[in-house]
DNA sequence: CTGAAAGCGCTAACAT
DNA sequence: ATGTTAGCGCTTTCAG
C-alpha cells in the first residue's frame, strides 16, 4: 500500500480512502484516478485480512446446513451465495450434524473468523443455536426452517399451506381415505406440513381426529418406507399418502411396490419439494413446489439489511409453494369411495393461521 | 489475550505459546495448565484473523466448483469440507461459471483472503486457472477432472475405465451398434470417457471409427436430450447408448420416448455417475458408479498434503468406477444383431493407458 | 523456558 | 481534501 502512495504521490490514508467505495467520496476523483492507476500497474489489492483485523468486519458470512446435503440445501446454498457475491460478500460453509453442542462450537468458530453474518439452515422449532446468536449479537437468519417464536428474520414456504394443496387435489380426486406421512416434528416443516394436513382434512369436511398418521425420524427414503410400512399395515384403507417430503414420498413407493400395489391406481401419493429428478420417477411424482433457490436468495437479502440496519424487527418471508400434479395421484379406486366428500372442495382451507 | 496473561500469571508471548498445540513444547508443562484455565475461565479463544495477519496463514480453504451444482458437486464438497474440517480447516465455496476470467478474480479473492489452499473442481484440459495457481505458488490440487497434462496433483474418477466398462457390459448383451452421447470435450470427463468408449469398441472387435457419437455442450438433461435427437435421427439402426453422464443418458430417455421406442427393449442405455435417485427412474438406469464424497475425501488429503511439504511431486489419485446394473439394458430388439461379437469379450479392453 | 518488542497491512480519529 | 498517528490481536525473532 505505501508502495502504491508513493506511485500516485499520495498518502497511504488517501490511498485506503480511495480504494474503498464506502469512503471513495471524501477523496477527490483526480487522486482517485491516479490511486486506481498506481494499484493496478503494481497488481495492488486490498487485503481483507488486514482490513477485517482494524474494522472487526469481514465480508464473510458463514452458512450452517444440516450435513445431510444431498437435496434441497444445495439450490439454497447456491441461491444465496450468488445473490451474496453480488454483493461482494464471500461464503464459508459449515456442514452440521445434529449435535447441538457442535453446533455452537461451529457457530463459535465462524464469529472468531468475523463473519458479518450467519445464515442457519438447520433450526429447530426452538433452537439453542438461535438464542446464542441473538445472545451474541450476530446478525442472523433462518432459511427453509422457522423457529416456534420469530426471533430472527427468516425464509420459509408456506408449509401450511403445501400440506393443504396437497389435501384439496385428494379431495378433488375423490379420496377421502387420506394419511400423512409426517417429518420430524421438531423442525417447523414437518410440524406445519402434518397441521396443514390436519386442517385442510377439517376444512373438506373429513374427520382429522383420527386419520392415519406416521412419521419419520428423519427426511430420508428408508425412514420414509418404515414410516409407509407402518401406516399401511396398520390402516390397509387408505387410498392416497400426504408426504411432508419427496424422499420419504419415494419411501412409500418403495412400500407399495413391495406389497405388489400400483401407484395411483390402488394408492395415490403427494411429495414435498419438487426435488429434481421426481418428475422422472415411476410413476413421475404428483408434489408440492418449492422454489429453494430463491429462499437462499431472499435469505442472502435479509442477511444484507440485518447487516446493515443492526437493530431492525424480525422479518418473516414466506414463500408460497405451487401444487405440481403429475402421475403419482388419481382417482381413488373402487369400493373405497366411502362417505366422500362431494362438494367442490377446493381451497376450503385457505385462512388458517400460519403460526410456527 | 493481555487478560490471560496477567491471569495466568505469565507473559503474553508464553499465552500464545502455551495456546498453539504447534509451540506448546515450548513452554513448560505448568504454565500450559495456568494458561489454558485462566483462558477458558475468560472463555477466550484465539483471533484466526490476528494470527492469519502475522503468519501470512488462515486454516482456510477455498473450493471452486461449477455453479450448476445440482448433482455431483454437491458430494464432492461434503467429502471435501468433512475431511478438512476434521483438521481444523474451514472452507470458502466459490460457485464459479465458465467465464475465465471471473475465474481467476475469485481466485485471486481468495487468496487475499490469505487461503492455504485451493481445491478446483473445474479444471478444463488445459486450464489458464491452473497455471495462475502454479504461478501463485498456492497449494492446489484438482477433484473430479485432471489436465491434460499433470501438472497439479489430483483425484478424478477412472473415466476411461468407466465408459469401457459400459461398453463390455453391451457388447456382452449382445449389441454391436453401439453409439456414444458424449460430454464437453474440454473437460476430462467427456474427453476421456469418449477415448474409453472408442477404445472399448475396437477391443472388442467392433468399427470404432464409425460408431455414431454426438456431443452435448453441456452436462444437462436439455443439451443430452438434443444430442441425443441428433444421434437417434442419423442412427436409427443403433441398439444402444453409452451416454457420458446420468443426465446426458436420462435427456436420451425423453427422446427415446418421444421417438414411441421403448428402453430397454428398443434401445439401451447407460449412465455416468450413479447420482441419486437414477435408481428410480424408469426404467432404473443402468449406470457406472462414481463414489464422489471420497474423491472430496482424498482431495482433501492430497491439499493437506500439498500445504504440509510445498515442494511435492504432482500426484494422480484414480479411483476405480463400478458399473451397476439395473433396467435399462437389456439384449438388442431383434432383427439389430448383425455381425455382433460373439466372443465372450468381458474385460478385453482393461489395459490402455489413461493419460488425459 | 520465558519476557521484550517489533511489526503483519490496514483504517479511523484527529489534526491540518 | 489529505496527512499523521495509533493501534486491531497476534506471532516470532531476539535476549536473557
Amino acid at each position: 500500500m505505501k508502495q502504491v502512495a508513493e506511485r500516485a504521490g499520495v498518502h497511504v490514508s488517501t490511498v485506503s480512502r480511495a480504494l474503498n467505495p464506502e469512503t471513495r467520496s471524501m477523496v477527490v476523483p483526480e487522486s482517485v484516478a491516479r490511486v486506481m492507476k498506481a494499484a493496478s500497474e503494481l497488481g495492488y489489492r486490498l487485503d481483507p485480512v488486514a482490513a477485517s483485523l482494524r474494522t472487526g468486519r469481514s465480508k464473510l458470512v458463514g452458512i450452517l446446513v444440516p450435513d445431510i446435503a444431498t437435496n434441497v440445501f444445495t439450490p439454497i446454498l447456491t441461491g444465496a451465495t450468488e445473490r451474496l457475491s453480488e454483493h461482494g460478500y464471500s461464503v464459508i460453509v459449515a456442514y452440521v450434524g445434529g449435535d447441538s453442542n457442535k453446533q455452537l462450537d461451529l457457530a463459535q468458530g465462524l464469529i472468531a473468523r468475523r463473519v458479518d453474518g450467519l445464515i442457519l439452515a438447520t433450526a429447530s422449532r426452538d433452537d439453542p443455536l438461535v438464542s446464542f446468536c441473538i445472545e451474541r449479537g450476530v446478525p442472523s437468519v433462518l432459511v427453509n426452517r422457522a423457529e416456534k417464536e420469530t426471533r430472527l428474520s427468516g425464509v420459509v414456504s408456506d408449509d401450511l399451506l403445501g400440506a393443504q394443496l396437497a389435501v384439496d387435489h385428494l379431495v378433488e380426486l375423490g379420496h377421502s381415505r387420506i394419511a400423512h406421512l409426517g417429518g420430524p416434528r421438531e423442525h417447523s416443516t414437518g410440524y406445519l406440513r402434518h397441521r396443514g394436513f390436519i386442517h385442510a382434512l377439517a376444512a373438506n369436511g373429513l374427520d382429522a381426529a383420527s386419520a392415519p398418521t406416521e412419521f419419520a425420524e428423519t427426511y430420508t427414503r428408508e425412514q420414509g418406507a418404515a414410516a409407509a410400512r407402518r401406516l399401511l399395515s396398520a390402516h390397509p384403507e387408505v387410498t392416497a399418502i400426504v408426504a411432508a417430503n419427496d424422499l420419504l414420498a419415494l419411501g412409500a413407493y418403495d412400500v407399495i411396490r413391495e406389497a405388489g400395489l400400483n401407484c395411483p391406481r390402488d394408492i395415490s401419493v403427494v411429495g414435498h419439494n419438487d426435488m429434481p429428478l421426481v418428475d422422472m420417477v415411476e410413476p413421475p411424482l404428483t408434489t408440492i413446489r418449492i422454489s429453494h433457490k430463491e429462499m437462499g436468495r431472499q435469505a442472502a437479502d435479509l442477511l444484507q439489511q440485518a447487516i446493515e440496519t443492526l437493530d431492525h424487527p424480525a422479518r418473516n418471508v414466506v414463500l408460497p409453494p405451487k401444487l405440481i400434479v403429475r402421475g403419482s395421484t388419481g382417482a381413488p379406486r373402487k369400493g373405497a369411495m366411502k362417505k366422500a366428500a362431494k362438494t367442490a372442495a377446493s381451497n376450503k382451507s385457505a385462512s388458517i393461521s400460519n403460526e410456527v
